[in-house]
DNA sequence: AATATTAGATAGTGAAACAATCCAATATCA
DNA sequence: TGATATTGGATTGTTTCACTATCTAATATT
């Protein structure tokens, strides 16, 4: 297909295709003429990807360049590839490449939790960020809400890795790194409902039957 | 204490405070002449939920700025606010202030986890859109998943909910929000600490009493 | 009295994510 | 075959965001 039908197809605007394509997040159409071009599924399927990245992940495009060609090229190194890529992910910590950081509170949590970890790999900082924040605004996790919140998400961890898909190392990292990204606001957007769910039972007598409590 | 203090100890530049102040997302300090006002605590509590929301939950300044308006003065309608500052968090969501939406998938995910939920709740239009776009992008999000999930995810949506704090509707209202907030990007880091934590025991012999691999 | 600080107002900055325009080369259609 | 439309490639412009800088006049501090 030519690039109108792309735009058409895609919902992007043609500046916004060229725009991709000059940062590299979108690999450029088999070349056909001076001036033509032609793109296919893939092009689409990457477009929509793009957009699940920076829209509903909440990457910048820059981000979202970084996560795609990482996922494209994997290094040789499976663990250090999918590092770099929960690094590019949000909440973004620079990375001190430098002295290694301590990073006491997710020490702590981590080693109450009993989990082994690589003190570099970027959740860490992520992990110890999130908890200082939140201890600093007044709502600190604590050790029962820690144990709580790790053994659930422990659980939804190993549905993820016991379905980590067979074959080439390629459709393993893919796997992680956007199974790890796509799925996190559908968590997110989970749990809020419940919340609402349970209060509407607890607060709201015949929610139940009646949701909209029209 | 005076504004040179603040920088001092909140570490944001007075440029920035004078920012805050002008959108309206701290309160201003208390006059004591034409030319000096006096800054508390609060202040500086409030400096630190700014950056949690704006550096770990990732909001806009404007956003952190509704979701502040919203638990400092809560309208008589505990849902409404509640519904208004979740509508805020991201994945932003614009509004449709006129038709209701359809959210198929969120619909349907919806009833198979049996939950309660009022259509015009931001979160429902959040959950479409993380199904719609992990889906486009190649991830969909299968019954097993989803039921997985939901169960883990409301288990920790209940330990929420069994520990909002008792007293006056404000402070319910701000644990609800700051609480949803806030611990969001902590499960997110326990989650992908979670998978290095399984994938390194599962892929790496010795890893449990060798975390860096050193 | 001299120097420093501050509130309040206004203007400037740099990055990000496109959007718009231009040109020359080709396609397509009448 | 000629007129019109599309496209690739390059360059420039726009808008928004989150600050940052500067200025003034009043007040604190030394």
């Amino acid at each position: 297909m030519r690039v109108s039908e792309l735009v058409q197809r895609s919902g992007a605007s043609l500046a916004t295709i060229k725009y991709y394509l000059r940062e590299g997040l979108l690999m450029p159409g088999e070349a056909t003429s001076a001036t033509q071009a032609s793109y296919g599924e893939e092009h689409l399927r990457r477009l929509a990807l793009i957009r699940a990245l920076t829209d509903v992940v909440g990457l910048s495009v820059q981000k979202a360049a970084e996560v795609i060609q990482l996922i494209e090229g994997p290094g040789d190194d499976l663990f250090l590839t999918l590092g770099a890529a929960i690094g590019a992910l949000p909440p973004y910590v620079e990375s001190s490449n430098e002295q290694a950081q301590d990073y006491p509170l997710a020490r702590t949590a981590l080693e109450r939790l009993g989990q082994v970890y690589d003190p570099d790999y970027p959740a860490v900082g992520q992990l110890d960020r999130a908890l200082t924040a939140a201890s600093a605004a007044g709502f600190p996790v604590d050790d029962d809400r820690l144990e709580l919140y790790g053994a659930h998400v422990r659980a939804i961890a190993e549905y993820d890795i016991d379905h980590v898909p067979e074959g080439p190392a390629q459709g393993a990292i893919e796997y992680a790194v956007l199974g790890t990204a796509l799925y996190e606001p559908v968590i997110a957007a989970l749990r809020r409902l419940s919340h609402q769910d349970l209060a509407m039972r607890r607060f709201v007598p015949d929610s139940a039957t009646d949701p909209a409590g029209s």
